[in-house]
DNA sequence: ATTATCTATAGATCTATAGATAATGC
DNA sequence: ATTATCTATAGATCTATAGATAATGC
């Protein structure tokens, strides 16, 4: 009878104790982090409902009774994953905070960074509120941690508001707004099986690169906030990752 | 053994003929339209992978083997729904274009009238770009109308660029964001199980109504592309559904 | 002795089909 | 005779558990 682990996080033992594996490991990251990787992009890809223990097994290069070993349920791989999803954008704000000073330039470098990094992360984000919605106490700190996400984008706007940078506007609804804008951008950038909405013109080259998309978005959000839009040029040039 | 229908449509008996039902029937709609639409708000619900033929047949006040009398499989009932989807936007858009002139009021016209269907719209489209996404040919009416849709509202913003009320910008990009910003508008519409995330504070009443997620969707994107954004309330007086 | 894996499988669905049944219409 | 339903169930998964096994460490 195996023991199970669940919680114990400490490695007791050398790397190499245990039954060895019909095939081998390849990285030498924790065990328990590959298969919350492999988890999120089959979930990404396929949807979590079809995506089944034997696929994530397969893609972790382990049997499925091991991933039992880790996890008491596929439910619980999930509740990892989406606790998880809300740190990168509270991060990035934490950033643009730190960056700059004025509201409209805060903003506008947030939904930049945001945007960018949307387009590349693998899940579809209207999927986690989905699931995080039949809420059975799991997924706390994701509402907890979106909700905080809502307020300080809110704040922004009501500061640029306060300070006459931004025209007067529900800053509750263009926080929503925003962030609901920066999870579309991730919508057509994402490739659907062998389609991807978002390709320029043929002949200018392939897809839209995350930073463009960020930068385009960041625009678009400003423009349509700015008491005086020509403000705008400076602001980009001020929030330029490179 | 029972006949199959499939795609036989017209109904050669009076309502009554077969053997009754367990649940006898409320409305007077046909009843594949009855199963479509059940199987739509359980989708929506729920997601696809996770609604059962069960639940869809509870839903219907069938059995679930009646329902394979009109549907030869799940994957059937999701095309018939998937390959609808662009219907609406569509129709919006030819509207838009008949009631007014200009590219600017056109697009508001049509945003603010997209965005509040989307609201409504039980479907997670997000969902349906996956599922559309696996293509094996049964989704070509859908990515066939999509394009149409982008293409449109590109030409859209092309005509604003050309006859200077709108600001220099790459049509496409405006396209895809735009259509975006009106599906992620649902996004945080749509209660996620008890909770929404579009509520305003409770002090200023209930929850965001589709109009005025509409109106105020339809403000910022023209607001992010006008040349003059002093022109914005006489568009918006213009585009007043009331 | 402990750990991390494996093999085997019980039990619970869920889709889809076979074929019976009870209406109406000719 | 035709239609629209029903009951019953085969067959195919898929999750999760029981318990064996092969490493390392003491």
């Amino acid at each position: 009878m195996a023991a199970r682990r669940y919680d114990e996080t400490k490695r007791q033992r050398a790397p190499g104790a245990g039954r060895p594996r019909k095939r081998p490991r390849t990285s030498d990251r924790p065990v328990i982090e590959e298969v919350v990787g492999a988890a999120s992009r089959l979930f990404a890809r396929r949807g979590v409902a079809v995506t089944t223990m034997a696929e994530i097994a397969d893609a972790s290069g382990l049997q499925v009774s091991s991933i039992y070993y880790y996890f008491r349920s596929k439910h619980e791989i999930l509740e990892r994953i989406v606790n998880d999803v809300n740190r990168v954008p509270l991060e990035l704000l934490e950033q643009a905070r730190a960056s700059h000073t004025d509201p409209a330039t805060r903003l506008h470098a947030f939904v930049r960074a945001d945007a960018a990094a949307l387009c590349e992360f693998p899940f579809d984000i209207n999927e986690i509120h989905r699931l995080a919605g039949d809420d059975d106490g799991t997924f706390t700190r994701y509402w907890a941690d979106r909700q905080r996400l809502n307020d300080e984008v809110e704040q922004l706007v009501a500061d640029g508001v306060a300070d006459g940078s931004m025209v007067t506007i529900d800053p509750k609804l263009a926080a929503l707004t925003i962030l609901a804008n920066d999870e579309a951008a991730q919508n057509w950038h994402r490739p659907v099986g062998a389609r991807r909405l978002a390709s320029r013109d043929p002949s200018a080259g392939g897809p839209y690169t995350p930073a463009e998309i960020g930068a385009f978005l960041a625009d678009l959000a400003l423009r349509g906030l700015l008491t005086d839009p020509t403000a705008l040029p400076a602001i980009r040039a001020a929030t330029d990752p490179t």
